[in-house]
DNA sequence: CTGTCTTGTGAATATATGTTCACGAATTTT
DNA sequence: AAAATTCGTGAACATATATTCACAAGACAG
């Protein structure tokens, strides 16, 4: 039964255990049930991950991965923030809806057990989208269309915080009874969603009626 | 040793059970460990809960009461929105500051692993903040100092959710260590923070400039 | 064809921890 | 004061599962 383990088999492996850590968690999540999911042993995991974390570090980084790809595809053309966020946005909302796992998944590194990946993953993780959001925003404080009072780092991690809780709120079930809760006891539809969290988020990096007012236009 | 155990002490095990369960997650959490940390046997745990869950149950309801009592402080007094947003902001850094395990065992609930909860607790929890927060929008909106074409409860989801990772900021490892790569390194000040989310709340919650030419002033 | 190397297998081990229950001590009842 | 009751104790049990390792089976060198 000498059969090295194909690229494809490799692959399959780390999908069943996005899977598994998706659906129960690091602690709870099984290698010999993952290891039987993808149709080999326990012993030949751990021929290629020392153990289990290492194996869960394999998982997030090929979902790392997939998400960095999907966000590939924001344009980099002029444009205000609103044109990025709606770019982002649908992108997020396909992403979250064909990967939920890997939402999922996500969201188990947040959880304080986890806290040993902490600096490492968010690290990893938030510098993919930390980076693209600042810098878009700073580039529209240069340009006039967000106001220069708003430090962009912080704008960015807000703007990151909404689209974080929508996709949670797509693929894990407190998130999504807490959104239900809202939006009087039904899931809202992806456009409905985007066209309110665009008018917000316009409104947010542009100056309030009263600002105008107060400041003659600048 | 027969002495039936004081309201005190059963006080002080659902503290010990919050501190648990924020540090090492329901999973992990150990009931003799508690039990420990209380001066009490594990026996007599199972004598007043049926088992792990029912007493985890009980901390979250002990926790949540601690909230609700908290946000009571939020005074309705006639205000603009960003009033009342000044107020709830500063409870919740202060609560969060105050009770850091509170806030750690919340996240906790949110995991996937703790579906089997979440309709029941999503309710719960958050009955309190989301009336709140809908009611304090339909009336800014009647008031005039809301836009009208933002649906109240979707813009109080928006606000609760930076409300929520504001607090998860401030106590779970996973969002410290994001907030700092957003940041340059550093956790913000609370107070900077809080002025900086007025600023995004207020602009969001009211007509953007390009808004306001379109419409004429309304 | 034979010996050696590589690599997968899965039973066995070690550990952890939720839950139970026989016991005993304090209190209450008769 | 003796019997019955209430309640806390903690050792023991049941279960789950990460990890190891002796073994086997194919590949390959000579």
């Amino acid at each position: 039964m000498y059969e090295k383990l194909t690229e494809a088999k490799l692959a399959e492996t780390l999908e069943a255990g996005i899977h598994e850590f998706a659906e129960r968690g690091v602690e709870k999540a099984s290698m010999a049930s993952i290891a039987g999911k993808a149709g080999i042993s326990v012993g030949v995991l751990y021929k290629y991950y020392s153990d289990k974390d290492s194996f869960f570090l394999a998982c997030v980084r090929r979902s790392v991965g997939r998400l960095e790809e999907a966000l590939k595809e924001v344009l980099v053309r002029e444009d205000k923030v609103s044109g990025y966020a709606d770019q982002v946005i649908r992108i997020l909302q396909r992403h979250a809806a064909e990967h939920r796992d890997d939402i999922r998944m996500y969201h188990e590194i947040t959880s304080i057990r986890n806290s040993r990946f902490a600096a490492e993953l968010a690290e990893e993780i938030e510098k993919i989208t930390a980076g693209l959001y600042t810098d878009i925003i700073r580039k529209a404080q240069k340009n006039g269309t967000v106001r220069e009072d708003m430090d962009p780092g912080i704008a960015a991690f807000f703007f990151d915080n909404l689209l974080m809780m929508l996709q949670f709120g797509l693929c894990c079930d407190y998130y999504r009874e807490r959104w239900k809760l809202y939006c009087g006891g039904k899931l809202p539809e992806n456009d409905m969603v985007r066209e309110q969290l665009l008018m917000f988020l316009e409104s947010a990096f542009t100056f309030s009626r009263e600002d105008v007012s107060h400041e003659g236009g600048k």
